[in-house]
DNA sequence: CGCCCCTTTGAATTTTGTCAAGAGCCGTGG
DNA sequence: CCACGGCTCTTGACAAAATTCAAAGGGGCG
């Protein structure tokens, strides 16, 4: 069940360096410790907030990782976008919309609270702030129009390849392991592939050595022999 | 060819009332008397920019229609966006990155150019551009949320018949017929099809009625029958 | 241990893409 | 004015890709 954890310091922060308070001065920090968000904790699985529903609140993610999702009508999904330490999201309700997607969390996840008419005020106090959040929409509709590509013009393998090698370009570890808690379902829904889709690639790299996997983690053993594979003649 | 045509007067623009001006009031009206954008026209086809070219520049679209789209090295492209009268595009420097896909006319247009450093300071000055921009932002990441679902969620004539659709719900005039000014390759690039699919799609709706055609225009003639038909348990 | 969920794999089927050819349309230049 | 060349669009036949359906294997957890 999610629980309130308490009130977030931002200023004390340990992830203020990932969050859209990155770039504030000495100065402007107390201009920021009267907020104090709520700091909340979901259960993987949880719904963090529901599509078409009133956006009252912005949300920064504190650990965890959560996915954003549209379901249709008829109970397809898909999965637009999934966030990382330090991202912004659910902030629909600054252009007066409903929340436009699902929010879900894959893990165990914390995340603050910010309620959107503090942080409008914030936002035109500080325009460290401001700049910060054009930045991350600006970004956000870059990483949108490179994915739409990703769907309209490349095929299941491709896909796929390049989903792993971005993926496993963040967080690898010296040994070049990277988690990736992401069902073969889920990676589908990510990429518009069926789970028997993703699964018959995973297999066939892992059984061609380019792709160990363990319990959640994957290691891409040959990055290159993947690249040069699957994204033949310049698609990825 | 393209071609400087002169210098706007964004007071009295035809098209403010759709730009990022449309918000100002009489009196910020004045601090914008100084800032006259280049305007400059392009012919179908022509590169207004190019991916991966430094963003100096944004645009607002005047009138016509410009494709925003991303080609991959090995040939294969996908159109991203079509732009419409009011539209600003090409703010990728705003993030100090270059241009993330192509722009180009898929018929005469006009544009005003923008230069960054200018619309920045305007920026900062009046919250009324602030906001519009802000808001644009948020719009373009819902739209480019709803065409990853689009593309990732749904099969080929589930596509064709919601852009259609969709299409048709914007300057339809009174008899319902509608301007199409793309080809069947240029739906193909933007829904993720091949030009034969979409091809096979029109006529076959073309046949049973639910679509009628006129060089460059159509018209959807039994919307209904078309949404039951194709987006048959709610994919639409 | 047994259950449930996720994954894998195979086989059949559907969907979409590819290739090829012909039809329609339009503008150019003879 | 008409013929020609170069387009886009259409259509068919075929091939490839991906989904669907079905079944079995594996691992974690109560």
């Amino acid at each position: 069940m999610s629980h309130l954890q308490g009130r977030g310091h931002c200023q004390s922060c340990g992830i203020r360096h990932l969050s859209i308070f990155a770039d504030l001065g000495a100065a402007q920090l107390g201009s920021i410790s009267a907020f104090h968000p709520a700091v909340v904790g979901y259960d993987s699985g949880e719904v963090i907030y529901h599509q078409q529903t009133p956006s009252n609140n912005a949300f920064t993610l504190r650990h965890g990782l959560v996915k954003l999702l549209k379901v249709l009508p008829n109970g397809r999904s898909h999965i637009v976008r999934v966030l990382r330490r330090g991202d912004l999201f659910g902030f629909d309700g600054f252009a007066g919309e409903a929340y436009n997607h699902t929010a879900i969390p894959m893990t165990e996840v914390e995340v603050c609270r910010l309620p959107l008419t503090e942080l409008l005020d914030l936002k035109k106090q500080l325009p460290e702030i401001e700049q910060s959040m054009m930045i991350r929409w600006i970004v956000h509709l870059r990483e949108a129009e490179d994915m739409m590509v990703e769907l309209g013009a490349k095929k299941a393998g491709e896909r796929l390849a390049s989903f792993l090698i971005r993926w496993s370009n963040v967080d690898r570890d010296a040994a070049g392991w990277v988690e990736l808690p992401l069902s073969r379902a889920e990676i589908g829904e990510l990429l518009g592939l069926t789970v028997e889709t993703v699964s018959r690639f995973m297999s066939e790299w892992k059984r061609q050595g380019f792709l160990q996997e363990q319990r959640g983690t994957i290691r891409m053993h040959q990055v290159d022999e993947l690249r040069r594979l699957v994204c033949a003649s310049g698609s990825c």
